[in-house]
DNA sequence: TATTGTTATACTCTATAACTATA
DNA sequence: TATAGTTATAGAGTATAACAATA
């Protein structure tokens, strides 16, 4: 071992991960979410993809985790599938009334945490720390 | 939803994460390894704790997880658990000789990524980024 | 045959609660 | 009673492989 050990960057990287996704995850179960379900809104919200499978490759996931979720989320009652009438091995999901009041309880809760998360950060810190974190996402492999 | 839409700091944390953890396990798994295994490993050799609990602890998971990982360890050859004679209920966790072995094959595998991973990087862009994480680690919550 | 999505199954990591054994 | 650790059980998230439906 080195004389003065010095954690490697990707312990770091993880355990901070580790803590901020738990306490995000507390959060987002205060009003009745979790983290999948919320990327999964917020992917749907904000990508609007031309089927499942670009839709489960922008969250990350496969095409059959993603339809576990999508399964737990219409059994909730937030969403609808059906087929879609111009092609239909392609199935349209859209969000309910529910879903959607789901996506803006869960978004308020994902605005107040990234608030806490960057406190004390100024804007220019933020750009720093975000460049930083892309760089070694490159550094590591070339996924999305 | 604003008009330049910034992802959160947050998510952006998240997925570096994640890619980086998997890169690192598919690393790790190469060299007959996985990320519990060792952070356990890792933790066992530079922590010299008093009990499981600690142990436990100083990884970040609760007792019986660390249990789980320490039965598929000592199936796996890498320790022996015999109580101590001072004290009968704590159980005294010994690598074997596999289990050194292993541990120095891991963290080669440990380093090289770690090298990889800092590519492009000066020290103090390192630190300044071991900075920010442990930063983003205090505004969430007050665990280590 | 190729594409879209689902089902079936299983694995990993984690946790809580109940238990055993020691003190 | 309190402490150390294990066992039993479960749950979340993920994945792969096989399948059904559609093109």
């Amino acid at each position: 071992m080195p004389p003065s050990f010095r954690p490697p960057i990707g312990l770091t990287l993880h355990r901070t991960s580790r803590q901020a996704s738990r306490a995000f995850d507390e959060a987002l179960g205060e009003v009745g979410g979790s983290l999948p379900v919320w990327l999964t809104l917020l992917t749907m919200k904000t990508h609007k993809s031309a089927n499942q499978r670009e839709l489960a490759a922008a969250i990350g996931i496969q095409g059959a985790t993603l339809t576990h979720h999508l399964n737990g989320m219409e059994t909730d009652g937030l969403l609808t599938r059906r087929r879609d009438p111009g092609n239909r091995r392609v199935h349209l999901v859209e969000l309910t009334a529910a879903g959607e009041a789901a996506f803006l309880r869960l978004r308020e809760a994902a605005v107040a945490f990234d608030k806490k998360l960057r406190a004390g950060f100024s804007d220019d810190e933020i750009a720093a720390l975000e460049q930083a974190l892309a760089k070694l996402g490159a550094n590591v492999g070339e996924r999305a």
